[in-house]
DNA sequence: AACATGCCCAACCGCTATAAT
DNA sequence: TATTATAGCGGTTGGGCATGT
């Protein structure tokens, strides 16, 4: 196997480009089209390499390109394709008419991926992020001494000493937020965990999930993510003692009222 | 006003697939 | 078949700009 880099010759100017350049560009591809673009740059004038030409030509330059910001119905387009298709973004862009695939790779990166990890969405899966599952009995558990305490069935011993033991389990929680974990520590005042989730609707549709990364074209259309279940519920574990937080979460209310779920970590 | 920080996006880099020899 | 040339793709970078302190 054997290719140069096309830009490693000497003297060939590379970063942005100039108006003057554009014209030059422009100019030779209307009259003789691209052809070779290895060969284009010398005929036409141009001190850069064809594979800097190209990239101009077809990410700036060519005449349907279509600029400004993207529509809602392009935004759903890439996101129910990303799901579908991953981070192909020539396969993506080729369902967007007017936009390239770099155009829609910097809108994903700088836009979507954002939007969806602030949702609890894995940007990857397109699913709500999987890594809390690992902690979820330390929060049953957390829930559960909290209930038990309410209940008045602890004596204060008890409480302080499991107390001390959920702050250390919050503390480890924390540490996995530090790594990425979905569970983001919040400012949220002082709650109570398990009525925090009274108030949210019951587990969302799990077909809709499915589908959303399984679909295919031509099928279902894939729901789009801001109609998929409800974002993670900020959750606390607050100390019995003095209604001090020890760790706010946020996570997905419909896991926690899904009991066959629940059993399975229980 | 000056500096720091974060965001955006054009352009580059390095790789693979494919065509040509 | 092996080697080389080219095009295309996805990841990454860096400079300009906006915003915050």
């Amino acid at each position: 196997m054997g290719r140069s880099p096309c830009c490693d010759e000497n003297g060939l100017k590379k970063g942005p480009w100039t108006p003057e350049e554009d014209q030059k560009l422009i100019h030779y591809i209307k009259k003789h089209g691209h052809g070779s673009w290895r060969a284009l740059p010398k005929l036409a004038g141009l001190n850069r390499c064809g594979k800097s030409c190209r990239l101009r030509w077809t990410n700036y330059l060519r005449p349907d390109i279509k600029r400004g910001k993207f529509s809602l119905e392009e935004e759903e387009t890439i996101l129910s394709l990303h799901a579908i298709l991953g981070n192909k973004w020539s396969a993506i862009a080729s369902h967007l008419p007017g936009r390239t695939d770099n155009e829609i790779k910097n809108f994903w990166n700088t836009h979507l991926k954002k939007k969806l990890i602030q949702m609890g969405f894995d940007p990857m899966t397109h699913r709500p992020r999987t890594d809390f599952f690992s902690t979820l009995p330390q929060l049953i558990a957390l829930a559960n001494l909290r209930e038990l305490i309410l209940d008045g069935r602890l004596q204060a011993e008890a409480v302080q000493t499991m107390a001390n033991g959920a702050a250390a389990a919050a503390a480890d929680l924390e540490a996995m937020n530090m790594l990425g974990s979905q569970m983001m520590p919040s400012s949220f005042p002082p709650t109570m965990p398990c009525a925090v989730l009274d108030n949210h609707p019951p587990p969302a549709n799990q077909e809709n999930r499915e589908c959303y990364s399984m679909a295919g074209f031509g099928q279902e259309e894939p729901p789009h993510p801001l109609l998929l279940p409800p974002p993670p519920t900020e959750v606390s574990v607050v100390n019995h003692g003095d209604d001090r937080i020890i760790s706010s979460y946020n996570i997905w209310p419909e896991l926690l009222l899904d009991n066959q779920f629940m059993a399975e970590f229980a």
